[in-house]
DNA sequence: AAATATTTGTCCGTATGTATT
DNA sequence: TAATACATACGGACAAATATT
């Protein structure tokens, strides 16, 4: 596990050699958990390592200094700047506000845009309503230490939570916002995650360079007595997030 | 959300256009649940829906016909050739062999490498073990209808799981293989879920192209009796699979 | 059946970006 | 820094297969 390096490189497949190798360094430093500060190994060792040029590595420096994964110093070398990523707990009762307190500063929900509108079919059939049935949906943004974490969708029956976006708004977080409407506690369904490349709103929300990945998450809350609340579907930037799904109870609890 | 589509487009950032538009019309095909046989637009259409040359929009569909996602007709059009991914339940209980059957072909493993090595730092952490002691290692791949889906690695206590490679090459399951060890149960403990690009062994494993994504899941089995029996580092196709998390009981459950 | 429109496939040339030496 | 080779992106024109009228 503590190898040297796996070794990509392949040209002609619409990804330059540069952002490649920018790819693997810094796949690298979260793979061993490189702390701040630690010494990349010098343009030439890199260069010899990955079988290019030292033009290229540079190249890919410069861009990974651009994102803030590293800084370089005239003549001492190039360092990590920021390492591990954030873990962001799935599990049945957490939320996003308490999920990453203690890692990094309290999260800030941001409210992008509101609309009541019809339900599509799998929006409804996840609600538990009608095709066309009016829901209202929220898109967000969150970040953490000013930095933007996720990009998120929320649909929810527009009825019973008519007032969940200027809730939102004012209060900056989903849990009370829902809770100002009468949800005091739900629980998290079933989540699907898949990942993909971030498209251009996700990469200018999230503040990504192009190919950057995504990590999606699509979920279900429920009340205690399984009343659905909402339907949320999270995008986070893959780089900065991971997801932790705890067992609730397992073996001796 | 069903708008005509997002439109990416950056130049000088590493990624060709032609990735950028393959990778938006991939994501398109899949957030739409297009079913296979659907015409995509016309490459006219695209080039101008996207902005860019026509033939920019035919690299971009070169790329998705190598994938195996489209298939053009000379004077017919484009149509989706795969669409849906393979849904793969990280649920307490299920195995990936009951996981993904009924979707597709029985998955069936294949050993690549065995070794029995010195634990590191933290993986005998997790594995409740002193570092250096005794572990075995298994890198596997498991395909389902001879596509490839994930390229694991498990480690296990050396002393009680010494035959776990020779019983995995015999019956191609993981859960079988533990079984002949005497593990006739074991829960899914905590999973971390990530996703980064493809590593070059990762590609030619999975069969991915540059640029490719992985799901990246590393988890903890134990025994109902909290002993525990492997932790192990699913790498999952990301164009192929999408990661299913169950809530154990749910309300009214 | 025939003419026309639509759609994918191929070829030309030119300018810019990428990677090496 | 410069010279070189290749990949990328654009623009236009036309051929080949199919669909429409």
């Amino acid at each position: 596990m503590t190898q040297p390096t796996p070794v990509p490189v392949l040209p002609g497949s619409g990804v330059a050699l540069w952002r490649q190798i920018a790819d693997a360094i810094r796949s690298d430093i979260v793979a061993r958990d490189l702390p701040k500060g630690t010494a990349l190994p010098p343009e030439q060792a890199l260069a010899l390592h990955y079988g290019v040029n030292r033009h290229t590595v540079r190249a890919a420096i410069r861009a990974l200094r651009e994102e803030g994964i590293v800084r370089a110093e005239q003549g001492r070398g190039t360092f990590v700047e920021a390492g591990k990523r954030l873990s962001y707990h799935l599990s049945q009762r957490t939320r996003l506000s308490e999920s990453l307190s203690g890692q990094a500063g309290a999260p800030s929900g941001q409210l992008l845009e509101e609309a009541i509108e019809a339900a599509d079919a799998r929006v409804a059939a996840a609600l538990g309503l009608v095709a066309g049935a009016e829901i209202v949906r929220l898109e967000t943004v969150s970040r953490a230490d000013g930095v933007p974490v996720s990009r998120s969708t929320h649909f929810a029956e527009a009825h019973r939570f008519h007032s969940l976006g200027a809730d939102f708004a004012r209060l900056g977080s989903i849990t009370q916002a829902l809770a100002a409407a009468g949800v005091h506690d739900y629980l998290r369904g079933s989540t699907t995650v898949s990942a993909r490349q971030a498209d251009a709103e996700e990469m200018q929300r999230l503040e990504l360079v192009p190919g950057s990945i995504v990590l999606v998450s699509e979920g279900l809350d429920v009340e205690p007595d399984g009343r659905v609340v909402q339907v949320v579907r999270s995008r986070f930037a893959a780089a900065r997030v991971e997801l932790v799904i705890a067992a609730p109870k397992v073996g001796r609890g």
